[in-house]
DNA sequence: GCCTTTCCTGGCCACCCGGCCAGTTTCGCA
DNA sequence: TGCGAAACTGGCCGGGTGGCCAGGAAAGGC
């Protein structure tokens, strides 16, 4: 494991926005015991900061869609959904299928996906 | 939107080791120019670093696998995912059950939560 | 009171999914 | 030369999924 503690940080920058990252790139290059990453070399740690505009839109789910979209990201089918919130199969795909339409998505898998790129729900 | 270009960059720190987040804490509080960020503050960048212990077991899957699950996360029914790869819908499903299989998942919606957990694919 | 939203339920149906069986080719490795 | 792994293809089928139709009940805003 060789952890010394005397070792050099080093950090991998992951910036969308290239004024950033060359104004922390700048203030990091300058600071003893950091170093930045080499391109593809292991890093003790990330700097991430991701475009806002890659989300403009945020989206209102109701409770229940909330409920639903986390069994699914679970891998819970439609029936295992409804057994889990005590409601019936038909709901469960109610509540589905709005959120295919709000999350515009393809499939529940899209749906998932999509959920956890916008930070409604962590995986 | 006061752009300054003068302006301090805040930082915020999401790092499991308490050491490594210690020792970071200390050296970037001595740069001018950056500051981190006050609790429940708005960051311009986050810096990442989790524990890897969190994902022991690390998956070998094949390039061909590889194509197929970077697909289903976009939502692609095993039909268009055939299509984009060129093979018949049949082969696909032999990856998709392979995926499913290795990933230990009930579904392709559980899959692509599994991987993305993982750090096979990224969302 | 009325009206909107949310939540809930049912039936129907085309299509998709995943699991089972079977087989072929191609490649690298022993 | 044989042998396994990977990739690919087919048929079959039960069950799941998603879209459409329809409706009812409760809470809160006007």
């Amino acid at each position: 494991m060789s952890e010394d503690k005397t070792a050099e940080i080093v950090l991998s920058l992951e910036i969308d926005d290239p004024a950033l990252a060359d104004r922390l790139a700048t203030l990091l290059g300058n600071v003893a015991g950091l170093r930045l990453a080499a391109p593809g070399e292991q890093a003790a740690a990330t700097i991430v900061a991701r475009d806002p505009r890659s989300m403009p839109g945020d989206i209102t789910l109701t409770q229940r869609e909330l409920d639903v979209l986390a069994l699914m990201a679970e891998g819970g089918s439609n029936k295992m959904i409804a057994r889990q919130l005590g409601i019936s199969v038909h709901t469960v795909k109610f509540h589905v299928g709005s959120l295919l339409d709000k999350l515009d998505a393809t499939g529940r898998t899209d749906a998932v996906a999509h959920a956890a790129r916008r930070g409604v729900i962590e995986l």
